[in-house]
DNA sequence: TAAACTAGACCAACCGGTCGGTTTTAAAGA
DNA sequence: TCTTTAAAACCGACCGGTTGGTCTAGTTTA
């Protein structure tokens, strides 16, 4: 077995290819790659993995079950793969970045749920969030997926908790506010009001748990003195 | 067609029977149809709808093809009915009741919130909560069961609101609370807060969120004067 | 020429659903 | 009380289709 941690087969060769084309054009082993990652990553966001068809997926990507399993050793590490490419990313964008150098935690934070629920677009309503999607199906029956799962909500986490140290050290939040309550309410909620949001369809709901969990955001600002 | 609501064939000659059956005992039909849902939704809450075998069902409920397609027609509407019987009466017991006639709704809110994270089972940390797992994978494609399920969030949703709305009456909430708002937190944080669980298995990130939106609750108090 | 990659026919297992037939049940008739 | 009868309940072999996965052969690339 020389399978590396992306559960793969093929990668480290894929890796001293695209180390070579410095062009940023991707050598055909590395494109039918993307490509499968790309279209499991759609396949399963629909439909959960269990329910996720190899053959949607090799029409989607334009590519036969050959390549695939010459790429992947089976299903379970392509939808693997394929949850750590898309994932992390995502969370790096509308989480991550905005918070690591943010000076205001508590406005930031909220600018981050608005985020979602006034530009999020039509399959984030349609199909909820991919990490929330994947934990519910995922985390009971599948180990591996669950670890990551469980890694990804303590990256959120703690990017969550270090933003909000800084703002108690440079006074945009109150010196006596448990950080780490505030840290699990803003996860528990956001995830929350994305998944009811999926069956209720009522913006209003919505907009109404985000308002009071501002509110509450607010009572953990200094008092102005 | 002579289906009724609940999606089963043979319904209105069970009810006949089993209005007979005075002594609680169930007339032959209705024990298998019984077993059936029962067995039913335990599949669907370890495995999902989609993914839920009719072969499991068939072994659990020790019953036949022949007789499931005798009582429902298709899997779908097994599956609908198994939810409605187990998630209306989940509601019933945990919420609808305590909340029906509370004299304090911040106070009882919060320990039926309480019950859920001290109290709940192994399934429920496992596998979360059916109306959530039914809510993420069925409502994107399902709307049948999507309805379903909005009316169960609606129900839930009003309950809080009257009970908080008793609140406001007598005193114990504050007059200027948005009794919206603060049902919308408790569904989406209780919600997500049930679901990340599944996945980080992590309980004092669960009793953390827990704990802010206790501080929350509290925070809709009247002033003490 | 060796290794990486693509191709797609093929496979057993399982899926939800159908259907002709048998057994059980309870009410009606004698 | 016993018999008849029709419907309700149950049975399980069978069906076409799909699933994830395998395998051999051929092509492209370095």
């Amino acid at each position: 077995m020389s399978q590396n941690l992306n559960g793969d087969r093929a990668h480290s060769a894929a890796l001293k290819k695209s180390a070579k084309e410095a062009d940023g054009r991707l050598a055909r082993g590395d494109k039918t790659r993307a490509a499968l990652l790309d279209a499991a990553f759609d396949e399963i966001y629909e439909h959960g993995f269990q329910s996720a068809s190899l053959a949607n997926i090799l029409r989607a990507a334009d590519c036969t079950k050959g390549s695939l399993y010459h790429h992947f050793p089976d299903k379970h590490a392509l939808g693997l793969a394929a949850a750590r490419a898309n994932i992390g990313d995502h969370f790096q964008r509308m989480w991550f970045t905005p918070l690591a150098t943010t000076e205001d935690p508590l406005t930031d934070i909220a600018n981050c749920i608005q985020q979602y629920i006034d530009n999020g677009d039509e399959r984030l309503f349609r199909l909820g969030c991919p990490l929330q999607n994947l934990s519910q199906e995922m985390s009971p029956i599948d180990e591996e997926f669950r670890l990551f799962l469980a890694e990804t909500f303590a990256n959120w986490r703690s990017a969550l908790t270090s933003a909000l140290s800084r703002g108690v050290d440079n006074g945009t939040v109150c010196q006596t506010a448990n950080i780490n309550q505030i840290a699990a309410l803003v996860i528990a909620s956001h995830q929350g009001n994305i998944g009811t949001l999926k069956a209720t369809r009522d913006f209003s709901l919505a907009h109404d748990a985000m308002a009071a969990l501002f509110s509450y955001l607010n009572t953990q600002r200094p008092a102005s003195t």
